[in-house]
This record gives C-alpha cells, structure tokens and sequence, in this order.
DNA sequence: CACTATTTATAAGT
DNA sequence: GACTTATAAATAGTG
C-alpha cells in the first residue's frame, strides 16, 4: 500500500530496509493492540532487528519471560552479529565466576536504565542468572554427592575400626577371662539407622 | 479500513467480534510474515482467542517453547474458559502423583496428535512435566539433604563409640600392664576425613 | 520526518 | 466461513 506494490521479499538496499523495518515493525505492534482489545484475545509481539534490538508488544504484562526464553533460544541457534551487542554479550561470558556475574548484576541494577537498550540488556542479565542458576545447582548437586561419598567411606572407615576394636576386647576378655565394664553405647540403633539409609540411596538411585 | 471507521475498543456483539478476529488475525500474522521477510528481521506472533485457542507465526522454526512458557505463565492469571479445554484441563490436576502423570503421558504421546487441539494438549503436557520435575528436584534434594543428616548422626554414633571402645581397650591395657597386638587402623585417615566434611558443610550453606 | 498516491486491510453486507 | 464492495488505514516512494 503505497506508490507501488512491493514484492514480498528481502529489501537489499540497507537503509530502505532499514525505513520499512521502522514503519511496518510499528504498524504491526499497532495491529497487534488493535487486535487485543477489539476482540478481548491475548496477543504478543516480538520483533528482532537483524541488529538484534528488541521490540515487542503484549496484551498482558508478562512478556519479558517469553522474550528472555525466545531470545536465549534463538541466540542459541544464530550467531547474533551487533556491535554494541557483541561488546555487551562478551562482557557475560559464561566462563565468569559467580562472583564476577553477581558484581556485574549489582552494577546492571544500579544503572538507570536507558531507554530501549534496557530490555534487551535485561535480556542479557537474565541469560546470565539463568546460566549462573543452572551451574549453583550443578554445584550443589555435585556438593551432595561427593558429601554423601565421603560420609559413606567414612562410615565404613570407621564401622571396620569399630569391628577390629570390638574384636581386639573381645580377644581381651577371652584372655584375661574376666568380665567387668560396660558398652556404654546402644547398638540396636545403629541397625535402623543402617536400614534408612539403604532405603534412601535406593530412592536416590532413581533420580 | 472497512464501510465505516470503527473506534478501538472490545467488540461487545459476541459473533461479530469473532468475525473481526479472525480476519485481523489472518491480517496481523501476513503481516509478521511480511515484516520478517522484507526486513530480515526474527519476529513471532502468539494469539490466543478468549476461547483458548492459539494462532502464532515465527519467522524462526522455534516458537513452540515461547509459546508453552507464555501460555502457562498467561494462563496462571486468567481462568481458560473452554467447554474441551476445561475437561481436558481438569484431567491434568496438579494433585496427580508423579506415578498417574507418567501414565497419562504414555498414554498422551500413543494417541496421534489431533490437528489444531495438539498444541494446546502438548502445552497442558508441559505444565505437567514441568511441575513433576520440579517435585521431582524438590524431593531430591530432601532426600539427599536427610541421607546427609543421617549419615552425619551415624558418623557421630561411630565416633562415640569408637572412643569408647578405645577407652576400654587403654583401660584394659593398662589393668593387665601388658603391650600387645597392633592397631588395624591407620587413625590418621580419619582427620583429613572429617575437615573434607566440614569445608563441604560450609560450602553447601550457601546454596 | 512529512507528504500523498496507491495499495492493502477490513467492516458490513450477502 | 467465503465472496463482495465501499471505505479506512498503512505505507512506498518522494522532497
């Protein structure tokens, strides 16, 4: 709809591209509301530039979590080619520490956030939170694991010390053939115990 | 555009805002298309009429996931009032145990996906799976976090006992005033041990 | 960016 | 829904 009929195929020249781009991604967000409120239906809007801002419109207030899990997705599968973008994005790279991406979060926040580059550096932040979530929980996992190992080998390390020292008093008492003293300890405990445990690594095993 | 210039806001007539929404809809995604085309630019569109029901275009082959994040995200705060969706829904209560979830499954991923109730089915699926894993990882960690707990208390319960019998066994010595037999155990073992417990302790707090 | 000739979308009617 | 038509809206090219 203008002076002449376009055909519907990628605009070469750059900055015409660039001039439809603003026109027609503004039109569409203008369609996409219309919609929404003359027909009571939920409707989202997301539009990446090849130069990879963002712009979007959402009928409800929740886009920024599908605009973080699309955009994480499609980065995945795109080599995203900005500049400013680039710089940004080599800042959080994955082989931070959480100590550095936690003080960059802090600094991120401290900001104000400038105009339409605040999304899209949320987006950024919120890749970054979800790779540190992932790795904490790794962590801990891991963590769990090898404590639950050790404990094991110590448990057994000192089950087996216990049984020589019982059996060196016992090897005591027969020689002296004498009994006096009393086990302090109750061993009927440690029979459960030892039982509660098994059931929980059977348990473990199907995670 | 049309006989005569409409105001935007809700279409109150019930039929003749489902005929404005379907062909606004049929417009607004021609037009995503057209936009992503002539542009080279990522964009997706996700419609949900107030039925339930989803339309969505993606210049990129990977929408599914947006659009199961945001339907489940959109869905928590609005009630989806759907004769089929409804029945469909209430199938999938998030009282189900983990056990009757993975029957439902099974049974869900045998049936060929029928044409436009698929997605929606796959979306339900999702919230399903996505609360079981979160069970799943919930109960995980208890486990793990009791089995640690246990371990450590046989740990102590060993130690005690350890000493004791120890004690006995100095107490016996020293009654009969006789050096004889060895120690099986190499006790230096256990210091180590116990130190890698507590860094893991300490380590774990933060999580 | 503002302008406007045209194309396109679509409201109402069938 | 699918087709028609009059009209509103979007926008391609221009200055």
């Amino acid at each position: 709809m203008g002076r002449k009929k376009v055909e519907i195929k990628r605009i070469e020249d750059k900055s015409s591209r660039q001039v439809t781009f603003s026109k027609r991604r503004k039109g569409l967000l203008k369609k996409a509301k219309e919609l929404s409120i003359l027909c009571d239906a939920d409707v989202a809007v997301v539009v990446f530039s090849n130069r990879g801002r963002l712009y979007d419109f959402s009928s409800t207030n929740s886009l920024t979590e599908i605009v973080q899990q699309y955009h994480s997705h499609v980065e995945a599968e795109k080599e995203s080619s900005t500049e400013v973008l680039d710089t940004e994005h080599s800042k959080y790279s994955s082989f931070m520490t959480v100590g550095e991406l936690l003080q960059t979060v802090e600094r991120q926040l401290e900001e104000p956030a400038v105009d339409d580059l605040s999304v899209t550096d949320l987006v950024h932040l919120e890749d970054q939170l979800q790779t540190a979530l992932m790795q904490a929980r790794s962590s801990k996992t891991h963590l769990m694991i090898e404590s639950i190992k050790s404990l094991r080998e110590k448990e057994k390390l000192l089950s087996e010390e216990n049984k020589h020292l019982e059996n060196q008093i016992a090897t005591t008492k027969n020689e002296r053939e004498v009994t006096n003293g009393t086990m302090a300890l109750d061993f009927t405990n440690l029979a459960p115990a030892s039982m509660n445990c098994r059931q929980q690594k059977a348990t473990l095993n199907f995670l």
